[in-house]
DNA sequence: CACTTTTATGTAAATTTTTTGCATTTCTTC
DNA sequence: GAAGAAATGCAAAAAATTTACATAAAAGTG
């Protein structure tokens, strides 16, 4: 059945002049009525709003700039997979990569969607602010952790995951620990560090000989293994930041005659599939995309359902780790 | 401007009372006329009928199974980024993993979207064939080749890639050739294989003289090279059907005591990231995705604008072979 | 082939949906 | 607490859509 201003009108307890009113209106709502207004439209499908969702689905825009690797093939794959058994459809939607300010672009999906998880790791507090400002009570997340989180954040626990790794490495005995962080600006990187260090400070006997500063890349983890080759450090323990710089990090050392995990051990973060085809094959800190995908979407679901506001709430979803030859070392 | 019956009645040159009449009823359209008030209904962004493309902008829906994994994210970068420069607009859409008959699906989606790229390895000839009966005259591509194409197609060129690695083994002065197919049932899989062993087969003394059906995986890969193994074969060059099934071959060898490229030399298809960080560094052939997407992007825009049918024409984007390390025998 | 039936289409009337003018109420501000 | 601004409802006007009826073309039938 077609959805016309009458059912926003019902729905809303508001005359359908008002309704009209609203949504012909350019400026961006700020009223509670407003907003109930909007809701309603999307909620019911109002044609000139929905973008999706026809069949009284919630529909939900997983907001992300699109890169090529297998981790944003499992992003888009644990959200689509959660999708299948809740009263909500996932649209994927990207942002232009070099559009480092989607705020607007962000503000009109607002108007199209039910709601939005944002995964755009360049986005500062700052953006967060500006989008909260404008969107009002709207249903909004981030799946990047914050500092500081300004919207609801549904996340994997990084903290935890940089901890369990050191915790791995002084239960293999280990005690000169090793680190490739990734851009410190991130977030996420920076927890997965913390988390990281803060094991090893809080540990006696552990201590932190080393580190390099990249950018996640396998390159990174190349020129992270050169630095390390010229301190002549062994019988040490590695945490890599995200798997790619790890890989990087074994291949040369590999070509230059090192053996893993004979001369060092090595952990990653992501545990993606070529963990188990690189030789040693790769420990790993994995993540739950499914999890991540059904969490976000409960939570959206909620907001719309009790038009409730979010606050910086954060979620933390668990993560695991998978042990394998690349950290077996004195095993 | 919001888009009324009365455009759409300028637009085809019928009156306002035959396009409520064909827009409204359910059954799926057969007639010209039909044809045309939903062509326009789509052009000019009907709202009950568009899901995208606001502002005037042609919407291509790119239809997938959805599959974790480097090369499902490729792909859809490929063609996000081609969309670019062009006046199409691009939505990626999914289809149940255990769905094997998403012919209804296709059809509603042929609602919605100016045109359709179907990249759906489980579509059957018969599938096609039933979906073009229904859809009429439409934009639909495959971006998958046939056997016998029933409808246009954009696809690789998977026979010119066999063949390449074929001569790329010759001029590496190898004899003895083996092969890993992927299944059969899948039309690039036979043609990938098609092209390696006709350039075998038509050149003097070059012979086939190991096989392997797998399945892509890279558990492939490793049976295959269980099998290779009993057979003591060396000398020998190897090209994988695609890069995981070389993954997992190479992987076994290794662990087996196996020297690359000493023992044998190998070749794989996609060109993943992975091919650079494995070590040996995996000859593969590489596939560019976004020309794939500037290819499909365009034969559907040039569809839509005239209004032309689709007889199975076929496009082929040239792939490139990328030779590395793991077939640099007697280099 | 002449006749009936079905289908496609247009005109105009009927109906539904949306917008707007005007009056009333509620909220802000000084 | 009075003046102005903003929000809202009612009802009329306008716009959009559907339907009744008429006609012509196409398809089927004996």
């Amino acid at each position: 059945m077609r959805v016309t201003l009458k059912h926003i009108s019902d729905d809303t307890g508001l005359s359908i002049a008002t309704v009209s009113r609203t949504l012909n209106r350019k400026k961006r709502r700020y009223s509670a009525n407003e907003e109930k207004i909007y809701a309603s439209a999307r909620k019911l499908g109002y044609p000139f709003f929905t973008n999706a969702g026809e069949n009284g689905k919630v529909s939900i825009a997983l907001v992300m700039k699109l890169f090529e690797g297998e981790f944003y093939s499992s992003l888009i794959n644990g959200f689509y997979e959660a999708s299948g058994n809740t009263d909500s459809e996932i649209v994927f939607s990207y942002v232009e990569k070099q559009n480092d300010n989607p705020v607007d672009d962000i503000i009109s999906l607002s108007k199209k969607y039910s709601g939005i998880c944002l995964f755009l790791p360049s986005m500062t507090d700052n953006h967060y602010l500006k989008i909260k400002e404008k969107v009002g009570r709207y249903p909004i997340i981030s799946l990047l952790p914050s500092k500081n989180p300004k919207i609801d954040t549904v996340c994997f626990d990084s903290y935890r995951g940089g901890y369990m790794m050191a915790k791995h490495f002084e239960e293999r005995g280990y005690k000169k620990f090793g680190y490739i962080s990734g851009p410190t600006r991130r977030a996420d990187a920076l927890f997965r560090k913390n988390g990281f260090l803060n094991h090893v400070h809080e540990s006696n006997g552990l201590e932190l000989v080393w580190s390099y500063e990249g950018d996640f890349s396998t390159n990174a983890g190349i020129s992270a293994f050169a630095e390390f080759k010229k301190t002549g450090l062994k019988d040490i323990a590695v945490f890599g930041g995200n798997d790619y710089s790890c890989f990087g990090f074994m291949k040369a050392a590999l070509e230059s005659g090192y053996k893993i995990p004979d001369d060092f051990i090595i952990g990653g973060y992501d545990n993606i599939s070529f963990c188990k085809t690189f030789t040693p094959e790769l420990t790993s800190i994995a993540t739950d995309f499914h999890q991540l995908g059904k969490q976000s979407i409960r939570i959206i679901e909620n907001m719309v359902a009790e038009a409730s506001d979010s606050f910086g709430n954060i979620s933390m979803i668990p993560v695991k780790i998978k042990i394998r030859t690349s950290s077996q070392g004195r095993g």
